[in-house]
DNA sequence: GTGAAAGCGCTAACAT
DNA sequence: ATGTTAGCGCTTTCAC
């Protein structure tokens, strides 16, 4: 049905051997043919409609030029850059990423990786956690090469590119204090998650840095639903002892400003909302958010750039990238009346 | 390097043959081998982690078990709920969704077909537009399944999953109407893409079949800056004598947002805006948005359902199937004053 | 029920 | 500069 022109066909076709054939059309080959019979072989393997068979060829070679690229969910609209900055590097590179969704789930997860294991890939970019001896630790010991992005996997020696969180978070509260706040709730994303972590220990540590309020509510996931769910309980509660919420991702922020609407209480005038990824669409919520620019599209390019020269065997320290952010100030945070 | 074990390691350890490994494995003809060799050999392929390498099942079997999913841009997020729709069909069938990016560049597009196709894929779904004798078609006449989402080819007959994009429109109208507005502007979307023709087509239509005022602005793409370039370009010309706007898609309609606003009119007091799609944080939009919800995930799940069966042989015809749309009012129309 | 052998389409050693 | 040969890892006749 599909295909049926080959390398065989072709060589027939030319009166020459099926070698002969690849040695023409593959560019790094080409010179070993003469120039005249490379030129005729490619004209009539375009007049015969070959195409080549990558499968075939990446049996043989043992590389795919195949990238396996683990997320959670590209609904989620930090990771569609991410893509397309790892696709940007790859393409020109003869690589193409093969882009699975593990909803979070490490089942699921496992299962993925085995398939694109299975898939011979050349190498996995990953932005979900990991721990010790799961399936990726042990297909890394067996010398698959890994890069993480956004995310970095505690205790595993993977390279990774992540965003300055750290610088992100203390500029947040650095502007709210300027603002004249003085009571935070910091709605922290899943500890399982190095983002999470991370975002919530600076949090910490700044608040006591400059002797300030700030309040840790945990969250299981990166959601409005969470965020909504969390600031409800609070405001259900009667807590009001808070002017500013530093949310762990603008996912959270979003649920924190359905949940103040809810309760008739007025983003900014009443509570201050950060953000935190300036994902798309952010400058067009009611109000525009403020928050912290991470360059996804660029952590995807950084990624892809680590892990080819990981495999390339250039690269094979475990180099931890760390991208700068950027405060973005929007109209969800305000003076302190 | 990686994928140590093959079969044959697993046959020599078992003290078989390799064939004998090959049937066990496969649910499928696992019932020619005895109970127990099955069982052991089971055992020793755990024991020696053997993964099996579906590339080189697949070029003997001639089937990759991957799908290949042409969209213009997984960043329009109309996209991302289409592609997890896809998978969450293909998937649990062992199919794999190996997703590309084209740009809307016709240029690109055919190079990433190409690969796809160079990378066996046993189909397609295809979101981007397409005109006959293209490589699509030749692929498609050389027996290559495709099917088209979200969009249609005009002329060309590929099993195609759309949303009612005409109901859709007749509800916008029929609502802007019962709201006493009497002079519409439509931001078209491109006149190249099914979704942009039959949408701009039916406002026409409806316009006149109801006797209303009705421009059509065409516009090059689906995006943000073409729909504030050309709400700019009106009313820089002092054209004001329209009281809503009927977008092609939420991209569009959100550029619109964004020109009123620097021009100093208010949304939904001073103009009526209307998107298409309900694309993700439409709600969260100030105004919230008044569009059309399309399914986007159920038409990747049906484009999908469509695909298997035509690889399957059980269905042959060029199916087009047609999902509901709902009109979903938010904030952004009001009665005009 | 299992083994032997062939071959999917390609590339890489080794000839010539 | 080109042909010959072998084999990547798997499945599938065809034997037995």
């Amino acid at each position: 049905m599909r295909n049926r022109v080959t390398l065989a066909d072709v060589a027939k076709a030319a009166g020459v051997n099926a070698a002969t054939v690849s040695r023409s059309l593959n560019p790094a080959t080409e010179s070993q043919v003469s120039k005249e019979t490379a030129r005729k072989i490619k004209k009539i393997s375009k007049d015969l409609g070959y195409t080549p068979n990558t499968v075939a060829r990446g049996l043989r070679t043992r590389k795919s030029l195949t990238i396996g690229v683990v997320i959670p969910d590209l609904t989620n609209p930090i990771f569609p850059p991410i893509v397309r900055g790892i696709d940007s590097y790859l393409i020109p590179r003869g690589y193409s990423a093969f882009v699975v969704n593990t909803d979070g789930n490490h089942e699921i997860e496992q299962t993925l990786i085995s398939s694109l294991m299975e898939r011979q890939v050349d190498g996995l970019i990953v932005a979900t956690g990991h721990t010790e001896g799961d399936l990726l630790t042990q297909y890394h010991q067996r010398g698959v090469k890994v890069v993480m992005v956004n995310r970095e996997s505690p205790g595993i020696p993977f390279p990774a590119v992540t965003s300055d969180d750290s610088a992100g978070i203390s500029a947040i509260i650095e502007h709210l204090v300027a603002l004249g706040h003085k009571n935070f709730i910091h709605l922290a994303g899943p500890a399982d998650s190095s983002t999470g972590l991370l975002r919530s220990r600076t949090f910490v540590s700044e608040c006591k840095r400059l002797g300030i309020s700030g309040k840790v509510i945990k969250n299981e996931s990166y959601s409005i639903d969470e965020g909504q769910a969390a600031v409800d309980k609070l405001l259900d509660h009667g807590t009001r002892n808070f002017s500013a919420i530093v949310a762990g991702n603008d996912l959270l922020a979003l649920g924190a400003y359905h949940s103040l609407r809810t309760h008739g209480l007025k983003c900014p005038e009443d509570v201050s909302v950060v953000g935190f990824n300036n994902m798309p669409f952010t400058a067009d919520f009611q109000p525009p958010m403020t928050t912290v620019n991470a360059p996804h599209f660029d952590m995807g390019v950084e990624a892809a750039r680590l892990l080819l020269s990981q495999i390339d065997g250039i690269d094979t320290a475990p180099v931890k990238v760390t991208l700068p952010v950027s405060l973005i100030i929007r109209g969800s945070t305000a003076r302190v009346l």
